[in-house]
DNA sequence: GTCTATAGCCTGATAGAC
DNA sequence: GTCTATCAGGCTATAGAC
């Protein structure tokens, strides 16, 4: 996949594993500052963020910010790399030959479980797309349309050989993206309204039935069966 | 409705007929710097905006905005009084012995009529909220928790009479939300991945009509009968 | 590699002439 | 009511001691 960052450096933060040189220190301090930078800019948006407390966030002083990332915008731009990755690496093969149910059915699931684990990014991407995706548009334009394309082409097939209802397959793209990361983007209103202080397994849960249940039952298809919900760890 | 500001001077820039004295100019001003903030907050949050770009968008100087409202932050609270009652005053009354199907329908071509018209208020509401709701968490747990659970009552009865398949009502509601503002607040996502310069009414229409159908569906209804479309003005 | 000090700019807000 | 001039403070980014 493309990277947003440009880093003759040979890493953009976003790896793990480092390619060369220990750099235990600097790999650490990479992803302090990375981890920081998700929250402020999630907090506040890209200009509303402050270097400065995005330092303090990370328990480092301001000027290192700019020795590990030479600029707001260059750090910015790595946070983003992170999230598009993270986004992008579930779920990429799907054949024609599968089954529709299972392959919706664990879309939404897989979509309803980042928007728990992950909800910063989810919302920092969220703003990034509201205020035009200025720093995301060749992004979209590119990987994203063409991933959209081919999924949308399978489902093309499966309604052609008859085996789900006949529905516009962007707009049911759409539908299962918004419906998932609405439980991140608006926690605040979801949790505000029905008076809890924070999401539960359970209600995740129970979410992802619901979401599943409705929108294959839209397609004309029946959820595929589940082991039971039991003890943690299990599955 | 609760006015989100408190005004001793009579108006919060919400209404668009004036209370006592002319004051033409005077509201056209106010009008004008509400519309502009509007624009700025949605494309760079409240921290990101600064009333000087508001300023120039607006025509004036700095200043006069400082003159018509206080702060900064009181400029913000009226955007968002604003948009709050605009999103508010429609479908208000729902009753149990309305049919659901019509009153779903109605309710989801409302929302994606609104998102159509009125993105920027979709777009400043969503980034509010997304930062955690700083100046509408108190609009979110009093008016807005007892709206839902108005609506979700009434959905429950219709469930507990058998006139529509068992669903959470709450996580109904969330799903209506996120489907339908999506195509506002995602707008740039959207057509960047559908290859197209603006939306257009028929895809407009397209989507309200997906959008019923699927989400009625996973209800057990069928969509209303609806007036064919026809030349714009007709209905 | 780390951190202090500071340059240069932009911010929200205000004083005061018109 | 309108607008210029200006204030104090916060911002990004950098220079340079350690």
């Amino acid at each position: 996949m493309t990277k947003l960052v440009v880093d003759n450096d040979s890493k953009s933060g976003a790896e793990p594993k480092r390619r060369y040189k220990p750099g235990k220190i600097r790999d650490h301090n990479f992803q302090i500052i990375l981890q920081a930078a998700e929250q402020e800019f999630a907090l506040h948006g890209y200009r509303g963020a402050s270097t400065q407390k995005i330092a303090d966030r990370a328990g480092i002083p301001k000027a290192n910010i700019h020795y590990y990332f030479s600029s707001k915008n260059k750090l910015y731009l790595a946070v983003l790399d992170n999230i598009v990755h993270l986004w992008n690496d579930y779920l990429d093969e799907v054949r024609v030959e599968d089954d529709p149910a299972v392959v919706l059915d664990a879309f939404i699931r897989k979509k309803v479980e980042l928007a728990y684990t992950h909800p910063l990014s989810s919302k920092l991407f969220a703003m990034e797309i509201i205020q035009g995706a200025p720093h995301l548009k060749d992004y979209i334009r590119t990987e994203m349309r063409a991933w959209v394309r081919t999924k949308a082409s399978v489902i093309e097939q499966w309604i052609d050989e008859g085996r789900m209802k006949k529905v516009d397959p962007y707009y049911l793209i759409f539908l299962i993206w918004s419906s998932t990361q609405h439980y991140a983007d608006f926690e605040t209103q979801i949790l505000t309204v029905m008076n809890r202080a924070e999401y539960e397994r359970e209600m995740i849960d129970d979410v992802a039935d619901f979401l599943s249940r409705m929108i294959l039952s839209g397609c004309g298809l029946t959820p595929p069966k589940r082991k039971k919900r039991s003890a943690p760890g299990s599955q």
